[in-house]
RNA sequence: GCCGAGAUCGCAUAGCCCGGUAUUGCGGUGGAUUCGAAAUCCACUGUCUUUUGACGCGGGGGUUCAAAUCCCCUUCUCGGCGCCA
């Protein structure tokens, strides 16, 4: 959500940025209309307020001076006003919420150097890292070398739960243990401290990290209590620090998350996100950095460079691109994506995405910091460590052998007792 | 799950019984003093605002001219009992 103060000072840098998305301005022109009947509504009921509250002071006064009748004039004199109160504030308050809904709605603003362009087609090649292997033979997809491999179960896990899940087994399952301990581990050394997130929230601080329609489509909704799901790590992680005015001194503030993360993954079909690609539930290690506004560029940069020394140390070929205005959503104002090539596919596909929400996520969650001039809204950033699931797609397809084994990345090898290979599942 | 006690400005505290301008300490910022520092002293230190104005005592509702204070609901914390991986 964005400072109130930007649709009333600066409403020409919302009105550009509107212009670059390719969106009208009709919603910030209703903010600042709702937020100037809002302000006259309040203005008129704190008269009221101001009336009442002399007439109050008043009253004890002449009850402290035994003063009766004074007394019973100036109550006959207030009797109505409290219902006139009422009803300025009812309006008000109403004001206030369309103001701040549709405020909830109205995007970030976007970086100087994100690329303007229309869909995903506008993003820009940003660097290209790792050797692209060729393979004197024809790659398999990950869907086979899992089956060939019986690494995953779909079909008894759609049984016993619903399409897009699986069971994951034997060597498939370690190595994914494997590449949780060695992000968490690669991390920890850079300075980041681990942390275990509750893996649901509650409805007030889900609103502060994320869009309003995700509830609809990617959160599942847990009764009797009405919690969601965890989404991924950065929910709660950021949301940690909610309502608080944090020190300085704690700045900037550098966590990596590790959790289970929940979609509902509503209205994802089709051939390509077939197998484990795209599932409901699936294991991710995060990076989060809560800064000053000051810091937050440079750290932006940083998140993305661990990710390219991880990614580079497991030995694996992929592209960052640059997302461009219409590709990006409501909360980041700056985005990077890490695509993996999968030789077997034969394309490149998103497993990592790093993003500077600015004051966006701290507008809504009140997380400010103390400065020698009041309180400033921090900034948030997230970025992905490692998505297990995709990371073992993108391993599983450039680390294929003729006859289908995996060979496990080096770094990896120590977290499974040296072994270099991956063996069948017999089962 | 049951019973009891709590939640007050960044932190810690007073006020609550008995309704009438939110107390004090610490920390922070600025200033005085100093060659400089420590110590000491002074001021400021919740939010909003076109306001010598309004709001603010975990959240929501009620009673009242007026609620931190009284009543109801709710969340969380602590203690006791119960259950439990």
């Amino acid at each position: 959500m964005l400072d109130i103060n930007m649709f009333r000072e600066h409403a020409d840098i919302i009105r550009a940025d509107h212009d670059k998305r390719g969106l009208s301005h009709d919603q910030i022109d209703e903010v600042i209309r709702l937020d100037n009947n809002w302000k006259k509504a309040r203005y008129d009921a704190d008269q009221l307020r101001r009336v009442r509250n002399e007439a109050a002071r008043g009253i004890a006064e002449a009850k402290k001076a035994g003063n009766d009748e004074e007394m019973q004039n100036i109550l006959a004199e207030v009797a109505s006003l409290g219902e006139q109160i009422d009803a300025l504030g009812v309006e008000a308050d109403n004001l206030e919420n369309s103001r701040d809904e549709l405020r909830m709605k109205i995007p970030n603003i976007l970086h100087e150097s994100v690329p303007v362009g229309e869909n995903e087609e506008g993003n820009t090649l940003h660097s290209k890292h790792g050797n692209k292997k060729e393979y004197p033979f024809q790659p398999k997809t990950h869907n086979e070398l899992v089956d060939q491999n019986n690494w995953v179960d779909l079909p008894r896990a759609a049984k016993i739960a619903g399409s897009r899940f699986y069971f994951l087994k034997g060597d498939l399952a370690r190595m994914e243990l494997a590449l949780q301990q060695y992000a968490v581990d690669f991390l920890t050394v850079r300075g980041y401290t681990f942390v275990q997130p509750p893996v649901m929230m509650n409805r007030t601080a889900y609103e502060g990290v994320t869009d309003l329609a995700d509830f609809e489509t990617v959160m599942y909704n847990v009764q009797p209590e009405g919690f969601y799901t965890i989404a991924t790590s950065e929910h709660p992680l950021t949301a940690m620090f909610m309502d608080e005015v944090m020190e300085p001194s704690m700045l900037p503030m550098k966590m990596v998350g590790i959790s289970p993360c929940f979609r509902r993954e509503v209205g994802a079909h089709g051939q390509s996100d077939k197998g484990i690609w795209r599932v409901h539930q699936f294991t991710k290690v995060e990076q989060i950095i809560i800064s000053k506004p000051e810091d937050s560029w440079e750290l932006h940069e940083e998140l993305l460079s661990n990710c390219l020394e991880l990614w580079d140390s497991m030995d694996l070929h992929y592209e960052v691109v640059n997302i461009c205005t219409g590709d990006m959503g409501t909360v980041a104002s700056k985005k990077y994506d890490l695509e993996a090539w999968l030789p077997g596919v034969g394309t490149y596909k998103e497993v990592v995405s790093c993003s500077n929400c600015t004051d966006y996520q701290a507008n809504r969650l009140r997380m400010r910091f103390r400065t020698p001039d009041g309180n400033e809204s921090v900034h948030t950033l997230n970025s992905t460590a490692v998505a297990t699931s995709r990371a073992l797609v993108a391993i599983i397809e450039q680390n294929q052998t003729e006859t289908g084994d995996v060979e496990v990345p080096q770094v990896l090898q120590p977290y499974m007792q040296g072994q270099k290979l991956l063996k069948s599942c017999n089962w």
